[in-house]
RNA sequence: GGCGCCAUAGCCAAGUGGUAAGGCAAGCGACUGCAACUCGCUCAGCCCCGGUUCGAUCCCGGGUGGCGCCUCCA
């Protein structure tokens, strides 16, 4: 099956070749490691971990490469704010990183590259671009040199964002302060010298540490070569960062460097972008203390990664109530499964098609939108098969579509867990986050549960619905089974905003 | 000022030159003491104006409305 991704670079969508039969190279641009990330980080890597388990899927041998930058202006401020070292912070930082996107089951790629453990990668690929005539040494603040890209010895500079080089001089001229130093104000810096406090390592060009492209240029040469088949991040790093890795790379080696680039779009809130600068973001813990992360997971793939995901309540209620409910059909499957003997038989045509229309939506260009749309009809029909659970047909339709569902999960990330418990872990999340354990919400809910059931016994019905009407009105859904009563948070109307 | 993206039902969101996936919500029916859950059924002429075409939501041009990048940003 051909594989088409959106190139960046041609702004077309285009069937997928690697550069080595059967291997696929991917680096995408990983994370500042000074605070906790948040959705839009979130949507990134989950993002690419479809791309990258839909790779696997195609029979591709998958080498993933995703950094961690851990020397910045940011990482160094703020580790002064706290009065901690830059180690502290950033390896506390990884760590939380890590948490969060293990609860995300975002694998993990196969390479974790660190800016301080590629110094001299970093240095020697600085060399290299001044020896090729493409970057020159300034005289910094503190001694030793600063190192400058030039970006007019490098003509193809803006070919991935689509600026000509005017076009970057008028729009810097009016917002970015001018620096004499600078050949042109285009130009960026490659090796910044130290400051007095900084973390520096020693160079050619004195006590310094490395501009922020230069990084994954270097890495990304370490560890997948020159050249390589994808590189990802989000859409705001188009430019500069990406034009800028570009043009050191090729202006280093004079070779191809990353042949498909893939961006995705914002996580927006209010249809604002959500970023750091505007403060309007929310942190992946945030959203994972009011929803499962399975909810939030599947909130992510909702929309396809090239367009906007805007951000709300109403969208990741939307998310719950079809997760848990794809959860707790799937929980119903396994425990008829548990106890019924199925014979093998040949594929049912509803997992056929829905299988085909899985792998054809991911291989266009990772549609997950219309990938969960295609889970639709096996679910659906696993649901009527299994209001009738001792028609041995229904029994094999519930097998099937158990086992599609398992596959599935491996391309989604989806339906890993158990169900049963998973399922129970989403109304107990919304349980206690609205009537938490201990609370005069939760006490008033059980009395009124209790009264009503004492007026059901009694059969003084007209009471009994009251009491449920009552419970309504507190956002209680009462159910009466045959194992008793039960009683869930109405999934959606809550009051909370994230 | 330069470059670019988006505009589909109440909401979210795919998609195709030939009369629009999926989800949420909603309505109706079944189930139920009544309900919830569940199951079944119903529910869009695709921002506006031109053009190309036998035919456009999908192609081209213009407009309007959102948004992004050009400064750190996933």
């Amino acid at each position: 099956m051909t594989l088409r991704i959106h190139n960046t670079l041609t702004r077309q969508k285009e069937a997928f070749v690697p550069l080595q039969p059967g291997k696929v190279s991917l680096y995408v641009c990983g994370v500042t490691v000074y605070d906790f990330c948040h959705v839009g980080h979130a949507r990134v890597y989950v993002v690419f971990d479809v791309v990258q388990r839909t790779l696997k899927k195609l029979g591709y041998d998958v080498t993933y490469v995703r950094n961690f930058t851990d020397v910045d202006d940011k990482i160094i401020g703020r580790a002064n704010k706290n009065g901690e070292s830059c180690d502290q912070l950033t390896e506390r930082t990884i760590a939380a990183f890590y948490k969060d996107m293990d609860a995300l089951d975002i694998e993990r790629p196969q390479v974790e590259p660190r800016v301080t453990g590629h110094m001299p990668e970093i240095i020697a690929l600085v060399q290299q671009i001044i020896e090729r005539g493409h970057a020159y040494e300034v005289p910094g603040e503190f001694g030793g040199n600063d190192v400058y890209f030039d970006v007019v010895s490098f003509p193809a500079y803006g070919v991935l964002s689509g600026r000509s080089q005017d076009d970057n001089q008028d729009g810097a001229s009016e917002r970015v302060s001018h620096d004499t130093r600078k050949r042109s104000q285009a130009d960026f810096a490659l090796w910044k010298s130290a400051k007095p406090g900084e973390p520096s390592w020693e160079s050619p060009w004195g006590q310094g540490r490395p501009g922020w492209h230069i990084e994954c240029s270097a890495m990304s040469c370490k560890h997948l070569g020159a050249s390589f088949d994808i590189h990802g991040g989000g859409k705001d790093l188009v430019f500069p960062h990406h034009e800028n890795e570009i043009a050191q790379s090729k202006a280093a080696n004079g070779q191809d460097f990353a042949r498909y680039w893939m961006h995705n779009g914002f996580v927006t809130v209010d249809s604002e972008k959500m970023s750091k600068s505007l403060g309007n973001f929310f942190t992946i813990r945030d959203v994972l203390a009011r929803y499962h992360p399975q909810v939030l997971r599947y909130y992510l793939l909702t929309a396809h990664y090239i367009a906007p995901l805007n951000f709300s309540d109403k969208s990741l209620d939307d998310a719950n109530r079809r997760v848990l409910y794809m959860y707790e059909k799937l929980a119903a499957a396994d425990e008829l499964l548990a106890r019924t003997q199925v014979a093998a038989g040949p594929e049912l045509p509803v997992v056929q098609k829905a299988r085909a229309e899985l792998l054809e939506a991911l291989t266009d260009d990772f549609n997950t939108p219309k990938a969960l749309a295609s889970l639709s009809e096996p679910l659906q029909v696993l649901s009527q098969a299994l209001e009738k659970p001792k028609d041995q047909a229904n029994q094999k339709t519930v097998a099937q579509v158990r086992a599609f569902f398992g596959e599935a999960a491996a391309l989604l990330g989806l339906f890993q867990h158990d169900a049963a418990a998973t399922a129970a872990e989403i109304i107990e999340m919304a349980k206690t986050l609205r009537f938490p354990a201990g609370s005069e919400a939760l006490a008033s809910v059980e009395r009124l549960i209790e009264e009503r059931n004492a007026a059901r016994a009694n059969k003084d019905f007209a009471q009994a619905d009251v009491l449920r009407k009552q419970l309504l009105d507190l956002g209680v859904e009462v159910g009466d089974t045959r194992q008793g009563t039960v009683w869930r948070p109405n999934l959606g109307q809550g009051d909370s905003a994230v």
